[in-house]
DNA sequence: AAAAACAAATGACATTTGTCATATTCTCTT
DNA sequence: AAGAGAATATGACAAATGTCATTTGTTTTT
């Protein structure tokens, strides 16, 4: 079973290539240390399974994994991370990935390559723990329960519309520079980059 | 590892037996035929798994699951059944079953055992598959008719991640201008102004 | 009335974005 | 081998975007 390797930091590939091949019927025909790489060396080597950190320097997993998928529905894409992130867990599992493990799982890692690679899919126990949670509580974040003030609601749902700062100013009646003012103060509580990311967010979880 | 099976058809029990005790490290102290026997048999052995069905005569299996989670918490319960339903799947991750596979896979079961040994959950393909479902249906895209190629469109799509041009220059393995250049025929043909309202078109029109 | 709190605006700045004209490279075909 | 067409790249540019420090009014609070 051939397993590609992918994670930025060297240590830890090196020791789980060390960890895998110790085993007979397991290969690491590479490491990767970004997604960039991932795509390339998957590419190259067509291995059963793609062991892949998600966060990373450059390209993250979860963008690699979305590409590679794309070309290849059936890549058995195995996450290992340090934490749990809700949103991680949520986007590994919309794009097909088969397995979500912590890293602190590392001696039990084996196994669940051989589980992948019969067809199974493999969680982490901390990771498994909130998906009910998820489940229960379909993350539909209200309106009224994002920190955000009447403003900053408003130009969201103008952003949201496809306006522009301009435009957004006029119809409120306010500056542009106000605008991009609150826009900016949105941005930065919400985590996100850009209004694009800002219209995406608000599609997805709110005007679900 | 002793992996305790609890299944009301002999047939399923006795070969299940088979395959594991095939297993150098595998016994199985005893088969039960229902929830009550599965209870009395997980006391009597304290086996290191319970192999269970979910469906049974009498006492079903998420039942028993209850009982025996209440008096050890730390019990590793995985339950094999003939098919995938919501209901069962919902309730089997709220209690805290280490996995949920379909009986189909019944090769690939060893390398499961060893998984859920090791610490870890494991789930089958098509239940994992219900899950994004059950969050929330995401389509797969439906892109055929607009008049874009290929690129075009798989650009628009990393657009709708919320990616900029940067990184989906990165990702396709093109230069950032021509990325500009592909999304700026993007936008003409789609007649929009901007990647935002190219990303809201997504969500609206296609992926409705 | 003074102080504090808030909403709105400004100006400066670095980046990103979208457009366009023009190259370069690659792949076929003839 | 030459040339036609594509896919991809480049460079230049204006506009839009996002961030930040600071300022100006306006309303509350004390």
């Amino acid at each position: 079973m051939k397993v590609l390797v992918v994670d930025d930091d060297r240590v830890v590939g090196i020791s789980l290539k060390t960890i895998l091949e110790a085993e007979p019927d397991i290969t690491v025909p590479a490491l990767g240390r970004d997604g960039t790489e991932a795509i390339a060396l998957y590419k190259e080597h067509q291995p059963d399974i793609l062991l892949m950190d998600i966060r990373m320097e450059g390209m993250n997993g979860l963008d690699a994994a979305t590409t590679i998928l794309a070309t290849d529905p059936s890549a058995k894409i195995l996450f290992l991370t340090t934490f749990s992130d809700d949103e991680y867990i949520i986007r590994a599992l919309r794009l097909g990935a088969k397995g979500y493990l912590l890293k602190q799982d590392f001696e039990h890692i084996v196994p669940a390559l051989h589980a992948v690679y019969g067809g199974q899919n493999v969680f982490g126990s901390e990771v498994v723990k909130k998906i009910p949670d998820i489940l229960s509580a379909p993350k539909e974040p209200d309106v009224s329960e994002l920190p955000l003030n009447e403003k900053e609601i408003e130009i969201m749902k103008l952003v949201a519309e496809g306006l522009n700062n301009k435009e957004i100013a006029q119809s409120l009646f306010l500056s542009e520079g106000t605008v991009r003012n609150y826009l900016s103060s949105t941005l930065e509580k919400l985590n996100l980059r850009d209004r694009t990311q800002l219209a995406i967010y608000y599609y997805k979880h709110i005007r679900a």
